[in-house]
DNA sequence: TTTAGTACCTTGCGATACAAAGTATTAAAA
DNA sequence: TTTTAATACTTTGTATCGCAAGGTACTAAA
């Protein structure tokens, strides 16, 4: 029931701050929503080759260094029309929900 | 991003009182949730195969019979679980967004 | 008997999420 | 120095979902 939520959760996560995979994957475990690496890079890939996101290379203290990817200009115009979308969803079942 | 939930939305419409494809189709229009026949039918037959529908025929007098799906059991015990799903999506979005 | 309206069904496609693998880099341990 | 563990990134194959597009079948009116 989650498919396609999980690319807005991470346009939403970017647009606070940039980040990389694994504390990706921490943020959304905080907010009770799992998320495996399998699901998470071929869609940061995919975003970021549509131009929603972009990234920087960051070395690491303690390992290989880090792909951190931010939002960009499109990244947020689309964050936007998802943020409609979900209100509206939400607004779709709680109609359907609260009919007698 | 809506994939998954038109699942939910029907089992929610069919709990309430049983329904043939279009007026199904019909209800989800009023939420402003639109669902077209290539989706609905094999969703039907899906769920009714999982034993979550059943239905019966009933005479029309505008055209040919119809199939008066209903909800199962098993069908509200499904529900009752998405309806959990549902809620906790909800809730985590919000955990995602409200945070500073 | 043809046409319009209604209802049901199927096929093929693109997209999403995941499991299960693999590759590469770094640092610590042997 | 070689091995091992930890971290990070990537790819492949699979199941499922929603949809476009087309088809079949029944009924009643023209």
């Amino acid at each position: 029931m989650r498919k396609g939520l999980v690319e807005y959760c991470i346009l939403s996560i970017l647009a606070r701050k940039e980040a990389y995979a694994s504390s990706i994957i921490e943020e959304l475990k905080n907010a009770d929503m799992i998320v495996v690496e399998g699901t998470l890079y071929p869609l940061l890939i995919r975003d970021k080759n549509q131009g929603l996101l972009s990234y920087r290379w960051v070395e690491s203290t303690q390992g290989p260094p880090r792909k951190y990817y931010f939002i960009t200009e499109k990244g947020r115009d689309v964050l936007a029309q998802m943020d409609a979308a979900w209100a509206d969803m939400v607004k779709s079942v709680e109609m359907l929900k609260n009919r007698e």
